[in-house]
RNA sequence: UCCUCUGUAGCUCAGCGGUAGAGCGGGUGGCUGUUAACCACUAGGUCGUUGGUUCGAAUCCAACCGGAGGAGCCA
């Protein structure tokens, strides 16, 4: 017999008759004559309940001591449930025991800490938590892809391994055959120079969009960075859509349109998992989710948020100022405060941001854009790119970068160079803000930090 | 890298200078169409590590290791 799936059974709206379930065992209740057996596969949320009568084979030998975290085969029918709290359960003819679980097993009925969770890594999806986190995780990705390719983008894979610094994008895993003092910088390298595991595919994905048009990328992007934060992870997956013959404007509108478009497809896709959610991890997330999905996002250039902040009456810590980058507790007021909803900044001074980002006519910002969204600060951040020969050429000598390496990129600009825009979301920070999930460990199966990459 | 908090049973935590505790989980028995089930009994610990102070340290001090939160950097 085929083995159906619990979410198969839970959403008949007829009973199913006769089914094998297969699973593991979160909990069990007995009774003298029967056991309840709350049997889950992880295809939903919600367990299915399992009547072991006391009559069936084996009943003593491996039902009674059955504890949770064993795995099952269970086949019976399935009737109407005679208590509350499901629709359906299963009369079982046969339970069949695939694996005990040790009595030390440590996922427990109860809560446990995230902390415990992480270093659990391996067995934190048998958990309502986790199972709902990816199989949300997996629904986004899929959203992603369809959200680009009804529009028409090209996927496109850009390398992990390069050699090229997306400047600004922070520090770098360094790429290496050799070990400990056989290591010398400079010398024997694999690919003859100095390579890395990429921070950015932005740069390979520019010369696609100057061939393709309109591509994207997702895939996992790597930084050294040696931060201790609910926000950074050395390993990460990004989105990094690129346009050509589009501006900043046609760049924000994409962004706000993608954020609303995940997050619409989140309630609808994954409504138990939200409610979960909602319920156990963040009370306000559907309603926060149903504002974000109903409502426009708000739009302020950096000297209007400025404005807004120095008028805030607000004291915060770090200085607000034209020229300084805006810090955390800014971003957190701008959206958090003020507008209450996902902002957009855009135009910042050209000093605070890297070479690439085209120059603006007031000669003294650029057209950059990050989109902040509550309770996570910036989840998008993108620009218009440099396409001008010889101000690009300028960039470089204002950032003191050497053209020679990125001679590849400046070619985009001597061979029909076009305006062209995009950025990157990163895909983690958008789970956390759809999951409510505070922490970014919690919303990727195996988290890489500093000083930690278990499992 | 900086600042702050934290480490006691499988898990969550109490104890904070004088014989190591509770709840949950496990085991055994009972009871009940139960659903974070319930009742009784029971097993379970180098109190993160090393050193110091003390008659005596889980408790006080120091260093180290692990975990968390915040800042910076960014996605």
């Amino acid at each position: 017999m085929l083995r159906s799936t619990v979410a198969h059974i839970l959403k008949s709206d007829e009973s199913p008759g006769q089914v094998k379930v297969e699973g593991w065992v979160r909990t069990k209740r007995d009774s003298k004559a029967f056991s309840f057996i709350e049997l889950n596969d992880g295809s939903c949320l919600a367990n299915l309940q399992v009547i072991a009568d006391a009559t069936i084979p084996g009943y003593k030998e491996s039902v009674v001591h059955l504890t949770t975290g064993a795995s099952l085969s269970v086949s019976g029918k399935v009737v109407p449930s005679q208590g509350k709290g499901q629709k359906w359960e299963i009369q079982a003819d046969e339970v069949t025991l695939l694996g005990k679980a040790d009595d030390d097993y440590p996922l427990q009925k109860k809560g446990h800490s995230m902390e415990f969770m992480r270093s659990i890594a391996h067995l934190r999806p048998r958990s309502n938590l986790f199972g709902a986190v990816f199989r949300v995780r997996s629904r986004m990705a899929y959203s992603i892809h369809r959200f680009f390719q009804e529009k028409g983008f090209v996927y496109v894979h850009t390398p992990i391994i390069t050699a090229s610094d997306c400047e600004g994008a922070g520090e770098m895993f360094r790429v290496v055959t050799m070990e400990g003092e056989e290591f010398n910088v400079g010398e024997e390298e694999f690919f003859d120079k100095p390579t890395y595991l990429t921070v950015s595919g932005q740069l390979e994905g520019e010369t696609f969009a100057c061939a393709l048009s309109n591509i994207y990328t997702f895939g996992p992007t790597f930084r050294a960075e040696n931060s201790h934060t609910s926000r950074h992870a050395a390993e990460f997956w990004m989105i990094e859509p690129e346009m050509a013959f589009c501006d900043i404007e046609g760049d924000m509108d994409l962004a706000e349109e993608m954020i609303r478009f995940l997050v619409e497809d989140a309630l609808d896709a994954c409504e138990e998992d939200l409610s979960f959610f909602n319920k156990f991890v963040d009370k306000g997330l559907i309603e926060r989710l149903e504002f974000v999905r109903d409502r426009s996002f708000e739009r302020v250039t950096y000297t209007e948020a400025i404005d807004l902040l120095k008028k805030s009456g607000k004291t915060f810590e770090y200085p607000v100022d034209y020229g300084l980058n805006l810090q955390s507790e800014h971003e957190r007021y701008l959206t958090e405060e003020h507008f209450k909803c996902p902002t957009t900044v855009y135009n910042y001074p050209k000093e605070i941001k890297p070479f690439y980002m085209r120059k603006n006519d007031d000669g003294k910002t650029v057209a950059a854009m990050d989109l902040l969204v509550p309770g996570i600060g910036e989840i998008i951040g993108g620009s218009q790119r440099e396409e001008r020969l010889d101000v690009l050429r300028e960039n470089f000598e204002a950032h003191e970068l050497d053209e020679k390496e990125y001679s590849w990129y400046v070619d985009l600009r001597r061979y029909g160079t076009v305006p062209h825009a995009g950025f990157g979301l990163g895909f983690e920070r958008l789970l956390m803000f759809v999951t409510g999930v505070a922490n970014i460990r919690d919303v990727i199966p195996f988290p890489r930090t500093p000083g930690s990459a278990e499992f």
